[in-house]
DNA sequence: GCCGTTTTCGGCCCGACTGTTTTCAGTCG
């Protein structure tokens, strides 16, 4: 039997590990770096490292070279790369957690281990909490106080990721203060920033820029909004609020002429912003906040637009969505950025529920009022199949007839359902009814371990399958969704005719950004979803429409940025 | 360890903050 391959995030991690002990051994600081990012270019590739490696197309990759592409080889064959176990043999793995700790890098945490003898989060909580730490120089009772304050805050135990929200949870509040910011008589121009702006699925800080004519008074405005429950830092440009729900806010005031650089600078990503400097310093220029310097002459010239920014710098101006150093650099040098599908460009929802899904809360009627509000001209209700047995179907189509009779010309209500891709495969609906139906979606929602790629192609053989609902089936935050082998649907979605959707719920966004940049290229039809299981949740689109914009999706690759009549021509069965 | 519009060798983003120290190394984003 073939053996399975490691996924890419456990080559990434094993990476990350290699490059972490390798820096408290103090080994050069570069390949240090050389080893992060190619595993963050690991974790972002969609379809399997490994088997590159196998075929030799893993130094393909940017940040991938001949030896790290052999360490992945090492690890298809033995489970662990060759370097990683070596070192891991010299330095105890408790001194690793130190790194999670604020203020303890790899410096400090070797001399805590060589030094003290300390080795275990135990053991450093007992050295701060006598005295012992300050007995290495640069270390204080400040320091001590520190590590204690965050080790009873359990910092160093948990996963990274645990301290990430939902952009779904953070976007409304980010809306809401801008806007307030904006109706500040202070305010010239205010703007969202960092991974919030790039519409990341999950966020942890959340950044705001801003000009003003008296920068003093718009801070004094944002720190005692009613929503603030606690103000972490405040100066006369700069202040850090805490929201009610534990959301954290981060104001910058700035000069007007420089809001261009430092709107550039605190979207980030840091991997796009580390590549342009790097474009930029091998043309004599020096990029930071504060503009850019030709190194040359000394001379700094600043922009108070972004898009100028990009333009001066020789790039086509790059989409917020598209920064995150995945070949968006060379494509704006080259002028091929391309127009990214927008918010307004849907014509239609095709995948929502009603009441007749028991865990739906609002009726036909009520789903289409909403869906008409947001300018939309066609509804895919797509109740779940287990819902509509016995005869409730036939009764769901009445109900749609008199909805649609009601709503006259300008609407219509599609006759769709979301079908279960059962543990064996086969669908829980009969075929005969299915080829009455204007459009069906196959999801799996069970069993997510057996065998899902293999259920997913034969859900995409059948002629009645339109569509597949929330391809892995993930839960952001809560589940890590099934082992799907992406590239194999792909390829069989555009053998077959079948559509992959954007599933807007917060906590789902699947197909995730790098799947769905792989099936936009393929040529498969995507269509941005909410799965609306009440009139409020059809507004997630604007969160399916950021994953697309962040797979570089354009209108065309949309499916319902068509009409139906549009949509009806392009299905298997037209 | 990776990479190339000066380079297959010799480079590798930029600035602020922190805690400690007295000029800065380490950390952070």
């Amino acid at each position: 039997m073939a053996k399975t391959l490691p996924r890419n995030a456990e080559i990434a991690d094993q990476l990350d590990l290699l490059a972490d002990i390798s820096e408290i051994l103090g080994e050069d600081s570069f390949r240090v770096i050389a080893y992060r990012r190619a595993a963050t270019r690991i974790r972002e590739t969609p379809g399997p490292v490994a088997e590159l490696a196998l075929s030799g197309h893993a130094k393909d990759l940017p940040g991938i070279g001949k030896t790290i592409e052999q360490k992945v080889v090492e690890i298809v064959n033995d489970g662990e790369m060759h370097a990683l176990a070596k070192r891991r043999q010299s330095v105890p793995a408790g001194v690793v957690d130190f790194l999670r700790l604020p203020g303890i890098g790899p410096k400090t945490a070797a001399r805590i281990w060589t030094e003290l003898g300390v080795t275990t989060l135990d053991g450093l909580q007992e050295a701060a909490a006598s005295g012992r730490l300050r007995d290495l120089s640069g270390l204080g009772a400040r320091s001590e106080e520190k590590v204690l304050k965050a080790l009873e805050a359990g910092a160093g135990r948990k996963a990274p990721a645990e301290d990430r929200g939902l952009l779904g949870a953070a976007l409304p509040a980010v809306k809401a203060v801008v806007e307030e910011l904006r109706a500040h008589p202070a305010a010239i121009a205010v703007s969202e920033a960092g991974s919030v702006r790039r519409r990341r699925e999950t966020v942890r800080d959340l950044d705001f820029i801003a000009t003003s004519a008296d920068p003093p008074a718009l801070i004094a405005s944002f720190c005692e909004a009613p929503w603030v429950a606690e103000v972490v830092a405040r100066g006369d440009t700069k202040a850090t609020v805490l929201g009610h729900q534990g959301l954290r806010f981060d104001l910058r005031v700035v000069e007007p002429e420089c809001f261009g650089n430092v709107l550039q600078h605190f979207t980030g990503s840091k991997g796009h912003n580390v590549a342009l400097r790097e474009e930029a310093q091998r043309r004599g220029l020096s990029i930071s906040e504060y503009g850019v310097t030709t190194v040359g002459t000394g001379e700094v010239v600043t922009h108070a637009d972004e898009d100028a920014l990009y333009e001066y710098l020789g790039y086509q101006p790059i989409p917020p969505e598209l920064r995150e150093d995945s070949g968006e650099l060379e494509a704006a040098r080259e002028r091929r950025i391309p127009p990214l599908v927008e918010p307004g460009d849907l014509r239609g929802e095709m995948h929502a529920h009603s009441t007749w899904s028991t865990d739906a809360k609002a009726t036909i009627e009520e789903m289409v009022l909403t869906a008409k509000a947001r300018g939309l001209s066609y509804l895919c209700l797509t109740d779940h199949s287990h819902y509509l047995r016995d005869g409730r179907l036939e009764a769901q189509w009445r109900e749609i007839d008199d909805v649609n009779a009601r709503s006259g010309r300008g609407f219509k209500v599609l006759r769709g359902i979301e079908v279960n891709i059962r543990a064996d495969g086969s669908l829980d609906v009969d075929d005969d009814v299915l080829a009455e139906l204007d459009w069906v979606i196959a999801s799996l929602h069970t069993a997510f371990d057996r065998s899902p790629t293999e259920r997913i192609l034969g859900a995409m053989d059948s002629p009645h399958v339109d569509c597949i609902g929330h391809l892995s089936g993930r839960r952001i935050l809560k589940r890590p969704g099934a082992e799907v082998d992406v590239e194999r649907v792909v390829e069989h979605a555009v053998a077959t005719g079948t559509a992959l959707e954007i599933n807007s719920q917060p906590d789902r966004l699947d197909m995730r950004d790098t799947h769905a940049r792989l099936a936009g290229e393929a040529g498969v039809l995507i269509p941005v979803v909410t799965d609306a299981h009440s009139t409020a949740a059809l507004s997630y689109a604007e969160l399916g429409i950021g994953l697309a914009r962040r797979a570089w999706l354009t209108k065309e690759q949309i499916l319902n940025t068509r009409t139906w009549a549009q949509v009806a021509k392009l299905r298997k069965r037209a």
